[in-house]
DNA sequence: TGCGATTATATCGCGCACGATTAAATCGTT
DNA sequence: AACGATTTAATCGTGCGCGATATAATCGCA
């Protein structure tokens, strides 16, 4: 048996343990690094699911509610009040579409589009706080986007 | 320029693109493999960070909340409301430490302990549904705990 | 032309996750 | 003993993340 006491077992479950849980470690990491990325984007005024949004839309902009989730892997009852915000801070416009009236294009307004110079330095920075070369990270962010497709 | 027309940019700024973020892949396979346990979970009646904890008492109980929080990398004020949904399902008791009355100490219950059981299977279910290597496993659980230490 | 089925978004309720703050118990130093 | 500092949980407000459901627009086909 091992060093601490455990008085809930009689034999161990090996498969239980935390520490080789891989659900805890990427949940702990997730947690993690989104800490280490609160401060930089506080400086933004986002936080970090709508950083991932203003990504997504610094690439092509406009692109529907749809298009977004699809991208990001999140559902419209995510999307919306995200967006909802990212508009009040004037960083977006959502209009619908006049050809489909059920589709919403979300749109860059200039803010939106400017903050994306003041978010250039963002990644470098992260990637500093990592412990971490640079092609590991390449393999491990190539494993996680394989992970449970 | 890339097929897709991008409005919003002069030149790319190749850093910013969400396909080379580590942040993004890691927040989309942690809320994937949440999705992938959520219908196991369900039948334990247990959300995926209600699980983590168990899995924590599971190995030792009782424990602080302190203790269960620097297990976990929780703060108190995640905890102490999922602790008491706990609570409420008879999985777990709650009571202050006689011996230092700051500390409130948790505690599986029968109900609580028994679960272990329903619960073994779940590993290696989740594993089945990963398309992964059980080595593979091995190696991205141990390069995640060690990411952003 | 209708009208049921499908599609796109929004709404609602629940449970995290955390920073900031509060409250209470204990500790340390005088 | 006293009292400020520290430690431990709890509370509160904000913002996700999602399943279930609602609403409205569009589509398809008789």
């Amino acid at each position: 048996m091992s060093a601490k006491t455990n008085k809930t077992s009689g034999e161990p479950v090996e498969a239980l343990r935390l520490d080789r849980q891989l659900c805890f470690a990427l949940y702990g990491a997730a947690n993690r690094v989104t800490r280490l990325y609160r401060p930089m984007l506080d400086a933004l005024g986002l936080t970090y699911p709508q950083y991932l949004a203003m990504l997504v839309l610094w690439e092509a902009s406009p692109r529907t509610v749809g298009a977004l989730g699809e991208a990001l892997d999140l559902e419209s009852s995510t999307l919306t009040p995200l967006l909802k915000r990212l508009e009040t801070q004037g960083l977006v416009a959502r209009t619908r579409d006049p050809e489909d009236e059920r589709r919403v294009v979300v749109t860059l307004t200039e803010a939106g589009a400017a903050l994306r110079d003041k978010a250039k330095a963002v990644p470098e920075q992260l990637f500093c706080k990592l412990n971490l070369q640079l092609d590991e990270l390449g393999d491990l962010r190539e494993r996680l986007k394989a992970l449970a497709v």
